[in-house]
DNA sequence: TTGTAGGCGTTATCAT
DNA sequence: ATGATAACGCCTACAA
C-alpha cells in the first residue's frame, strides 16, 4: 500500500542503499548527481514519504522533544510553550505536549511515555509544589531518563536535579516591595496563594523579607492564603474587606494601604472584590500583582506587576534541554522586571 | 546498551514472542500467569522500556496526533489546545504541537511532517485567510494525508475539505446586533479586522446583516479595517475619535453610540483608546467584543461579548479527527453565546 | 500455551 | 560511487 524506499529504488533502477543516500544526503554524500536526480524524480513520482519511525529506529535517535506544563490554557504556560515550539522548530525537533494539571502521576506517566518514544529531551515547565515525595519521584524519573541518554531541563525551582531556568521570584518581589515602599506604602496585606505552592511562597517571601528590612514588616494576620486563581484573589480580598482591614481610606479602622497578590489574575480578582465592595482602587487601596499577563495590560487602573520574559524562558530551557550532557545541573537565573503602574500611585 | 525485549526474554527464560505477549497483553492474551509474572519481573529488574518507534513500526500504527494552531500563546488557541490534549490523553494519544504563526508554508510543512511520523490524525485549528491558493494547497495536502489513512479535522471555516467544527460567527454576531439594538443602540461603528481574515469578516458580516434587517444599517464609513490585535483596536478607535464620529455624548457631531470590535482584545484596545481620549465607556460610547477571553472577564466596565466553548471545541475536533473515515466532510456547527455586560448598558 | 521466523522501512557497514 | 546485507526492536502469523 504505502510506498517505501525500496519502491523508489526499483522505480529509479538503483539499489536501496543508493536511494537512501540520494534522498537523505547522508554523511558521506557519495552519489552521482545523475543518479541522485533519478532517485529524487522517482520519489516525487511515487509520492514517497519517508517513515520517520523507521528512520528513528535505524538511526537510533528521534526528533521528538517532550514538554510538560501544568495547564496549557494558562497564558503563563502557553507563552512559555510558544518559546519552546519556536526553539524546537529551529532545532528541527517536534514538540510533544502534555498538560498535566499539576498531577504528579500524570507528570511521571508522561516522562515514562517520552522515555518510550525515545524523545531527545524533556522540558518540565512550572513551579513545583512543596511535596518532597512527588518531586523526588519525578527527579528520579528524570535521572533515569537522562541515564538513558535523554536531555532534561526545567523552569521554575531547581528541585528536579536537572538544568533549570530559575525564576528569581524572591528578588523580584523584594524589589517590588522596595519600590512600593519608595512610593510611600507602609501597611501591606498579601494574598499569598496556596500553602504548598512554592512559587507563591517564594513570591510572598521575597516581598515580606524586603519589607521587614525596610522596617515595615507585614503583619502575619494580613497574609491570606488562597487559591492561585482569580477567584482565590477575589475571596481573599473579600475576607480582608469583611474584617475591616481594607476599606475606605478615610475610615480610621482601615489598616491596609496596599495589597500584594502573588499573581496577576489574583490581583484582578482582588480588584473586582474591592469594586464590588464599593471601594476605589487605588484611592482606597493599592494593588500589585505578578506576571504582567499581556491581555491584562489594559485594565483600569493599570496594574503594577512584575514582568517575566516568558517566551525567552521557553527558548532558554529548550537550549538547556538540548545541550550536550554535562555534570552538575546548570542553573540559569532569570529576573523579573518591576513595572509600576497606576494601581500603586505615589502615596501622598 | 539499552535493554531490549530480547534481553527481558532471556532473563525470564522465555522466547521473545512470549515476552512480547506478556508485556503488552496483546489481542489474544494467551500466556500462563506464572510465565507472565516471570517476564514482568524480569522487565522490572532490567528496567525495560518498550521502544515506541519499534512498536509503531511493527504494528503499523502510531500513537501521535498532530495539532496545528496559529499561535499557541493566544488564549483562543491555547484553550482549544487544552481541550485537544485532554481528549487525546483519553484516547491514549500523544499530541504533537505546531505553532505556525499563520504561515501557510509552515502549515504545509507540518502536515508533511506529520505524514512522515505516520500520525493518526491532524487537527488544524484557527480561521483561515481569504487566500484561495494557500487554502487549496493545504486542503490538498490533507487529502493526500487522508488518502494514506490519516484522519483530519479543522476548527473554523469549512474550507479544507475535512471534518470541521464550524464556528458560527455570523449567527452569533447577528444575535449580538439584535440584542444591542434591543438595548437601544442605533448608530454603530465596527472595528472590522484585517481585510482577508475570514473570521473577522464573518463576524462583522453577521453584525452588519442583522442591523440592516433591523433598519439600522452600518454606515460603510464607520467600518474601520485594522489588525486583529489589541493595537489594531486601539488605532482604529483612535481614528474614529480623530474623525469626530466617536466623542462625548453631548457633542452633537458625534454620530456613533456603539462600537463593535471583532474580538475582545481589539475591544480592550478600543476602550483604552477611548479612555486615552478622555471619553467614558459606556457613557460616551458603548463597546462590544467577541471571544469572552477568561482573563478579561473582570475588566471595567465588564465587556459585552460572545462566548465560545473553546475547550469543548478542542475535544469535539479531536473526536472528528479520530472518527473512522467517512465520506463527505461532516460539519459540526458551534454557536456562540451573547453575553451582555456593562460596556453596553440599555440606552436611554 | 509457547516458540520460530518473517517482516515493518531505514540506515549503515561492508565489500566490490 | 554503488550494491548487498546485516542490524534496529518489536509484533504476529504460523507451527509445534
Amino acid at each position: 500500500m504505502t510506498v517505501t524506499l525500496s519502491d523508489v529504488a526499483r522505480e529509479a533502477g538503483v539499489s536501496l542503499a543508493t536511494a537512501s543516500r540520494a534522498i537523505n544526503g547522508s554523511a558521506n554524500r557519495t552519489v552521482r548527481p545523475e543518479l541522485r536526480e533519478r532517485v529524487l524524480a522517482a520519489a516525487a513520482r511515487l509520492r514517497y514519504s519517508p517513515d520517520a519511525n523507521a528512520q528513528a529506529m535505524a538511526r537510533g535517535r528521534t526528533t521528538a522533544l517532550g514538554l510538560i506544563v501544568h495547564d496549557i490554557a494558562d497564558p503563563y504556560f502557553s507563552t512559555i510553550a510558544s518559546g519552546v515550539t519556536a526553539a524546537a522548530e529551529r532545532a528541527g525537533l517536534v514538540v510533544t505536549l502534555a498538560s498535566t494539571d499539576r498531577d504528579p502521576d500524570r507528570e511521571m506517566a508522561f516522562v515514562e511515555l517520552m522515555q518510550r518514544q525515545r524523545a531527545r529531551a524533556i522540558i518540565v515547565a512550572g513551579g513545583r509544589y512543596d511535596d518532597e515525595a512527588a518531586n523526588a519521584a519525578l527527579a528520579e524519573a528524570l535521572v533515569e531518563y537522562r541515564s538513558r541518554g535523554g536531555g532534561a531541563a526545567a523552569v521554575g525551582q531547581p528541585l528536579l536535579g536537572v538544568d533549570t531556568v530559575v525564576i528569581e521570584n524572591r528578588s523580584a518581589t523584594a524589589e517590588l516591595a522596595r519600590q512600593l515602599h519608595g512610593r510611600g506604602y507602609r501597611r501591606f496585606a498579601a494574598l499569598a496563594g496556596p500553602a504548598h505552592h512554592l512559587t507563591a511562597h517564594e513570591r510572598f517571601d521575597g516581598f515580606r523579607g524586603s519589607l521587614a528590612e525596610l522596617g515595615a514588616p507585614v503583619d502575619p494576620d494580613l497574609v491570606v492564603p488562597c487559591a492561585f486563581t482569580r477567584d482565590g484573589g477575589y475571596e481573599a480580598m473579600e475576607q480582608l474587606i469583611a474584617r475591616g482591614v481594607v476599606g475606605r481610606r478615610d475610615d480610621p479602622s482601615t489598616s491596609v494601604d496596599a495589597v500584594f497578590a502573588v499573581n496577576d489574575v489574583m490581583a484582578v480578582g482582588a480588584m473586582a472584590a474591592a469594586r464590588a465592595a464599593g471601594l476605589d482602587v487605588p484611592a482606597d487601596v493599592a494593588i500589585a500583582g505578578f506576571d504582567d499577563i499581556i491581555t491584562l495590560r489594559d485594565i483600569t487602573p493599570s496594574l503594577t506587576t512584575i514582568r517575566l520574559p516568558l517566551a525567552d524562558i521557553g527558548a532558554m530551557v529548550t537550549e538547556l534541554a538540548l545541550a550536550p550532557d554535562n555534570e552538575s545541573p546548570r542553573l540559569v537565573p532569570v529576573d523579573g522586571e518591576v513595572i509600576l503602574r497606576d494601581s500603586t500611585p505615589p502615596r501622598s
